[in-house]
DNA sequence: GTCTATACTGAGATAGAC
DNA sequence: GTCTATCTCAGTATAGAC
């Protein structure tokens, strides 16, 4: 059955990136698990960061497409007013949290990524428009906010979205309700939504 | 001079880690920067992890010595009243801020260090301890604020805090004032203490 | 077109001479 | 304390069997 190799590669190194890292797990580990040969990674793949880029890309398109759609259906609905802050945040989080639903290894893997400085390429390749096009709405939503402090809290939401997603357990009452992602999208979603709301601090000023 | 080898490994692993990435910097690249023997890091730290434990050791040391310092003044300014979510949250950010402006190279480090699936075992020996010290505080600035949403906003806003520290150029003007560390500290504190002071949701409804 | 076998370079780690 | 030599395992590249 040589149609199912790709597959079984994608698959196997998805859970291994997810649950180890992606330095962490090596070609031959992948290879091992999935009964099959080393090269055959480097035929269907080219190389590991070109496997793990495909391997996003599989699960991170739907992500991507149900992210437009929301902001599209935002925008139609609001023409005239402001979107809320929370639709947005929703609009943007929300799609994560319904893969994290059926593919909760690749989210923890999504998450690391998101995070680890890493692999400089991927985020460009598979963010950078979505991004571009959340930035647009989200200017809808919050219009007297300047520029950069908008960027910085895109920033903020980012990361504290990296980091959630990756259920990393620092305390152990945040491990505990690890599985219940929609729970966790809801928490995230009211915190950072504050966060976009929070007065300006003028940058020349002391605390 | 034997007694340098140590200091110059340390320096140079810090600023390529810091450059690259951990698992991007390769113990030869150091020792060839430092001009000195390869075997002479195994002999001074073991092993390539215990070397950026010691790094990491070397300056988060005075860091969290000053979170203490303020956690304790704060608690102490404000017996039988609540503390102000801000000067909680400065206690805990604004020691990071400091060092940041005079090793800019390790903060970028740490910032990678605390989001990387990140070695176990670092942040358990080098933050656990600081984080339930300030946990003590931010609950009594907080009383009413459920343990587990606590807990999770906390989450959040250590993400939020190694994204930021990062550095990353996600978009341009983010990165264009990324030298800034005191201007990017009061965008964070203001960021997350309305997140933490945001209404709560209850997890059992739909939004 | 797909896959296997095998070899190459560079990584971290270790033993032992000096 | 320091350095040379060497070990194992990583990612990668290629030649050739089906």
């Amino acid at each position: 059955m040589h149609v199912d190799t790709k597959q079984k590669i994608l698959d196997t190194a998805e859970r291994l990136f997810g649950e180890q890292g992606y330095d962490a797990t090596s070609l031959r580990q992948i290879i091992a698990a999935a009964n099959v040969n080393l090269a055959a990674v480097h035929y269907h793949f080219g190389s590991k960061e070109e496997l793990l880029d495909q391997l996003v890309m599989r699960r991170v398109g739907p992500v991507n497409e149900a992210r437009l759609a929301a902001l599209d259906r935002i925008d139609a609905d609001t023409v005239g007013k402001r979107p809320g802050v929370e639709k947005v945040m929703e609009a943007f989080l929300s799609p994560v949290s319904q893969i994290a639903i059926a593919h909760p290894t690749f989210v923890r893997l999504m998450g690391r990524l998101h995070a680890e400085g890493l692999m400089p390429g991927i985020r460009e390749r598979h963010f950078q428009g979505v991004a571009e096009r959340f930035l647009a709405t989200l200017r809808r939503a919050l219009p007297e906010l300047p520029e950069d402090e908008l960027l910085w809290r895109v920033h903020f939401m980012i990361g504290a979205m990296a980091h959630a997603l990756c259920g990393m357990p620092i305390f152990p009452g945040v491990s505990a309700a690890s599985a219940d992602f929609p729970a966790r999208l809801r928490r995230l979603v009211a915190f950072v939504s504050a966060g976009f709301r929070a007065p300006v601090v003028p940058i020349g000023d002391k605390s």
